[in-house]
DNA sequence: TAAATCATTTAACACTGTTAAGCAAATGTA
DNA sequence: TACATTTGCTTAACAGTGTTAAATGATTTA
């Protein structure tokens, strides 16, 4: 009975490794590196045991996207508890959404553009892909004295900053160049401009 | 001596052809199920025959970037022209801009974020990256009242700019299904505001 | 102890990009 | 015309990919 537990326990244990070793490669490697015979390699068991715990190489991947928004929506949360004013909010949680994107590289690209599935797709197999929603729109409702989160204005103003913000890191995610100061500009002037065009 | 131009003709002609077919392959089944066999078998001819033409699988998506910046460029020029005032130059730009990533979707993904090198390399590689660059600067600059177009303010400005379109752009070529009218209206939005910005 | 289940591996398939060897036709040279 | 050389192209092969089916060997069950 209670080797049962154990065995389960396990099979948890190498699940993880799996996840574990998968991101140690894209991390150090990038995600086109990415192959199950090396992901095999590192927890010391050949490819097609993979299987037993993965639908395919795509799963894995959608595995660690949700890890990524779980830890993206952590650092978010943390930078919105450390100020009251939503104006503030907003620029604190873009800023951390930046700095997960660059903290992150990687697994940011793995969590937009890589999938070959589509926005809308996504969001059905990984409900974690609206947290970014659920952290910002309060603050945006509140900064416009807006009750319905769902309306088209919010919605609009959430994706005149989420374009900014991940256009900014696309083009820099994909070599920078331009100098670390000029990127922190553009993204304070872009923040700064968008906030104040909603506040009253 | 007449026949070395008919075969240097013939020799250009198939270079296209594999351009073409490439082209072909990426706009209808997406830049993933690009092969070289799939190629071959468009351009009826056996796989190696393409090394003959490009160094390798890297080079051909390097000349359809090209190609698609040249064509970007085409219809930026063309915004241009329509108008004289910069600042309506520079919507009418970002709009085709805009357009010519959606109705060039898998060329445009080419052209960003498929390509293993950065951006400098990708520079260096091809000149033809900085059309853009050159055709929104003096707009910017005039705008501005600004000479020198290499100033960091522009700069600034241009990213800016190119986050908002390019940020917009990505989220939603990965599948959004959120309406067009919604779009148009973040992309309106957000250009407006940058240039009411920085008009004087 | 025999049967059945489980975890894991080996082998294989159909692909991928890429390189080397071969072949057959066109060309240059005597 | 006859031979040598170059050219155009293909076949074969290598190492790698994701994925599946079959085989193996250990563990649990009856």
């Amino acid at each position: 009975m209670a080797s049962k537990e154990r065995i389960a326990r396990l099979k948890e244990e190498t699940r993880i490794n799996i996840l574990d070793a998968a991101l140690q490669i894209v991390k150090q490697e990038g995600w086109q590196a990415l192959s199950l015979r090396k992901i095999a390699d590192a927890i010391e068991y050949t490819a097609p045991i993979i299987y037993e715990y993965f639908a395919n190489k795509e799963a894995i991947l959608l595995e660690l996207t949700r890890k990524g928004f779980l830890l993206l929506d952590r650092d978010l949360q943390q930078a919105k508890a450390e100020h009251r004013l939503p104006a503030k909010q907003l620029e604190a949680m873009w800023l951390a959404y930046w700095n997960f994107a660059f903290a992150n590289k990687e697994l940011y690209q793995v969590m937009f553009g890589v999938s070959t599935n589509c926005c809308c797709e996504l969001v059905n197999q990984l409900p974690e892909a609206e947290l970014p929603w659920d952290a910002f729109t309060p603050a945006i409702g509140e900064l416009m004295h807006i009750e319905d989160l769902d309306s088209d204005v919010i919605c609009t103003k959430y994706y005149t900053f989420w374009s900014v913000v991940h256009g900014l890191i696309s083009i820099n995610i994909l070599g920078r160049d331009s100098s670390d100061d000029i990127n922190r500009q553009v993204l304070r002037d872009a923040i700064t401009g968008i906030i104040r065009s909603i506040t009253p």
